[in-house]
DNA sequence: TTACTTTGTGTCATAATAACGCAAAGAAGA
DNA sequence: TCTTCTTTGCGTTATTATGACACAAAGTAA
């Protein structure tokens, strides 16, 4: 066996959680405040250490559980984040994530290691502990450049929803304004291709279940390829 | 101070690294075969452990250098894989990235932990140890994704290089064909763009540097846009 | 010189996108 | 109920991006 192995001493290991909250037309972020050092009462992302036998997905939904009280989320890996400094209490590897909810399927709680936890409007985020900052911008960066590819946004709506909602969605994470009938035909399109498997030809064209907009389609993810217009 | 910080134990931090060489007109990867258990003399993607005061990219770097001689590439995080039976020695987390070099300009060697380095073609890669072959692949989508927005491929050219040997990385690595006149157009609106801030307005309108392809021109990465063709 | 390959430049047909018109359906108030 | 206002659905048109392809100039090899 290699002796490399055994006689390596290697850094923590944990995971931070951007989480995004969409409700009222706009997108929010979940933090905590903290009521340990460091960083005693500042706002930092949700997140915790790695245990053993845990995979990351594993860690991710145990915080969510413990610390806010919600579970089962869409969850993306991001980036690992590896500066020397970054936690004063010693070395830490953070594997963040971004999850997406809706937060009026939750009611969230402070966990016993916070004091609060707080939706902060995107637009009013405060300066967070350790490099949470440039954490949370890189989570809403990838965030934008997802859902131009993928519909990932029906997370952060309800069981179904309208056109008209779900274009409010997208001009909010990806802050422009979407002409109301370009949108709709892209999805039309796009969803057209998911049921049917061929391109829509004639604009009347569709499919019956492309207005319910409902489970059914959430479940199967059709690509969007919305593109930003500026 | 946290408590948790101090009793946390935790699983063992590695980096994986997905090599790829462009030479004669073919894609490659650097695969090692193993010295040690397990999978003695099986081949699978360099790497090595975390140490405590390393960025994951000096890790990178290290492993580069002890173990096949070079060094100071392009490098970009990828993945971090966390299947729990993924080493048979134990609980490990690798963070994988891939790496661009131009296999010409370095000595490869195996180091002492290898009996053999080797670069196989993207078609004649063997079945790699632990996941590799899942990140091998995984890879090897970024780095196509990747190169459609971004000039990632210089770093596997030489310091100066003709349109034609551009276009021949991007068919290797996209393995896709692309129409020699439209493939010219694409990068020089794109280097037009970058040198002049404007677009360029008809097809004759180009700048002075914009045939040289040097250097310069490759510190200045630029968007291309190139969309895959079928 | 000739034949052949490589490179530079352009055109044209098609597809994708942005911008916008208009009418029907619903909501709100008198 | 009638009017006004807003929302929603369906379309057209102009512009831009893309894919396919023609041709000539420059280079290479005999």
């Amino acid at each position: 066996m290699n002796p490399e192995f055994h006689t390596y001493k290697n850094p923590s290991l944990a995971v931070d959680l951007v989480v995004f909250g969409y409700h009222r037309q706009s997108l929010s972020v979940l933090l905590l405040n903290r009521k340990d050092a460091p960083f005693i009462d500042g706002w930092t992302l949700p997140g915790g250490f790695l245990q053993m036998e845990e995979t990351l997905q594993q860690v991710c939904n145990r915080i969510m559980r413990t610390k806010i009280g919600i579970d089962n989320l869409y969850l993306e890996q991001l980036y690992a984040f590896d500066a020397p400094q970054r936690d004063p209490r010693g070395r830490v590897i953070s594997i963040a994530h971004y999850a997406l909810i809706n937060p009026e399927r939750f009611e969230i709680v402070a966990g016993k290691m916070a004091n609060d936890v707080k939706w902060f409007p995107l637009n009013q985020v405060p300066e967070l502990g350790f490099d949470h900052t440039e954490i949370f911008h890189q989570a809403l960066q990838r965030l934008k450049s997802k859902i131009l590819s993928h519909p990932v946004g029906f997370e952060l709506l309800d069981e179904t929803f309208t056109m008209t909602e779900l274009q409010a969605l997208y001009e909010c994470i990806l802050d422009i304004s979407i002409d109301r009938r370009n949108f709709r035909r892209k999805i039309l399109d796009s969803a057209y291709i998911l049921l049917t498997g061929s391109k829509r030809e004639g604009l009347k064209n569709r499919h019956p279940d492309l207005y319910k907009f409902n489970k059914d389609l959430k479940e199967n993810r059709f690509q969007l390829n919305i593109s930003a217009q500026q």
